[in-house]
DNA sequence: CATGCATTCTATAGACCTATAGAATTTCCG
DNA sequence: CGGAAATTCTATAGGTCTATAGAATGCATG
């Protein structure tokens, strides 16, 4: 470890984080050795432990970074003077985007964050719990503005979302060529209208033609 | 192996599996040892190998297990006579039990398959895609029929109800104290109808709106 | 009970893996 | 350039793991 404030230190421990990201979203954290992540960023297997305490430290690394400005933004999204509509269809895009960026590091932090100490993992779930209590607010406040009905579990809404997500970010790594957009505007207009035809049965047809074509618009 | 037809063999080969479902759940397929397997069951590690080649194949057996008459049962709601809404439901709840039955088993198929060999990978591969195209063929049906709106994209809708009933497959392993039946309703409902509020009309005004507050790029 | 098959055990080879110690090399800076 | 600090390397101790071989035990049946 350097002792001085150290550019070059970050730089690599950084990279040796993302290295620890591709191999362990491959190959799992007991499947992934430290000789496999010291290859990949072109150190010997021994000099990995410049960066890291232990091969633990590094999947808490992961995760961390995996997770991190993903709660931030969705801080962001809460915080801001929205209708609920824009407010679930950032989220899912900032869910989704971050699949797209950051892959390796999610899926870590999805399916292996267990494998991490006590402690660590407490510490992580305390900012994963928190992002899906910010989305259940968003969920409330949409059920007290009217925007959606009244009957609906903010807990289960949320949980819904993520898992919607969660399952396209996996198509998303696997696939690079479906089109994220086309995805976030399918997942938001499942979660508002449902797969149900309207026409028959409710008299509102101003909802079937935004059901239809939600209007989105690049900036 | 034995070399006649064997009724203890069957049983304990079954134990095995079994066994090595719940070691596999809890620590993952690299996580796990033969020695926690076989503990599990009451043997000594050496001992089961007379049951499986190696822990890889035990690996195929357990998936194999978690996804079988879960396949068989979707056949069944596929093939039968009810409406579209009645196999919406029997599929979510043939999921859902599926997983309080074989959480194990099923968690293992969803999390570790793809250390699989090639081979066997494409076998479960195929069953598991047969799964989701039952699915995505009640969405067809469901639209020709006209209980869904004809502009959802069936391929989407299918995967969807996968992602959800997984995200509540995890939790409902985690607690089981969770009403299965209210899921079950609640996840129907979301599906068909959404969350939005249909009392209202909705503005137009509102989608078009979401447009400029999202940072979403096309490339 | 004796014979043969089924099942489980013990012991171990051989591979691989983590983490550390200390040497070697590179980089920085006066 | 010269020395100090930072970075990487080599070598290895000590551990765990899979898979196999061969011995021991259980069990049914004639």
């Amino acid at each position: 470890m350097p002792e001085t404030e150290n550019n070059k230190y970050q730089h690599q421990r950084q990279q040796a984080i993302r290295s620890a990201a591709a191999v362990f979203a491959e190959k799992g954290f007991h499947g992934s050795s430290t000789k496999d992540i010291a290859e990949r960023m072109g150190i010997k297997q021994g000099s990995l432990y410049y960066y890291f305490k232990s091969k633990e430290e590094a999947l808490g690394e992961v995760c961390l970074f995996g997770i991190t400005d993903y709660v931030d933004r969705m801080n962001g999204i809460a915080a801001s003077d929205q209708p609920f509509e824009a407010k679930l269809m950032a989220t899912i895009t900032s869910h989704l985007s971050s699949y797209r960026e950051k892959n390796e590091a999610l899926k870590v932090y999805n399916d292996e964050r267990l494998y991490l100490p006590e402690a660590k993992r407490i510490t992580l779930k305390s900012l994963g719990s928190g992002y899906r209590q910010l989305l259940e607010m968003i969920f409330e406040e949409g059920v007290q503005s009217g925007a959606l009905r009244d009957s609906i579990d903010c807990h289960f809404a949320a949980q819904a979302v993520i898992g919607i997500c969660n399952a396209w970010g996996d198509v998303i790594v696997r696939d690079p060529d479906v089109d994220l957009f086309d995805i976030i505007q399918k997942c938001t207009d499942l979660l508002l209208n449902g797969f149900r035809e309207r026409r028959k049965i409710q008299r509102t047809d101003d909802d079937i033609d935004v059901a239809g074509n939600l209007n989105y618009q690049k900036n």
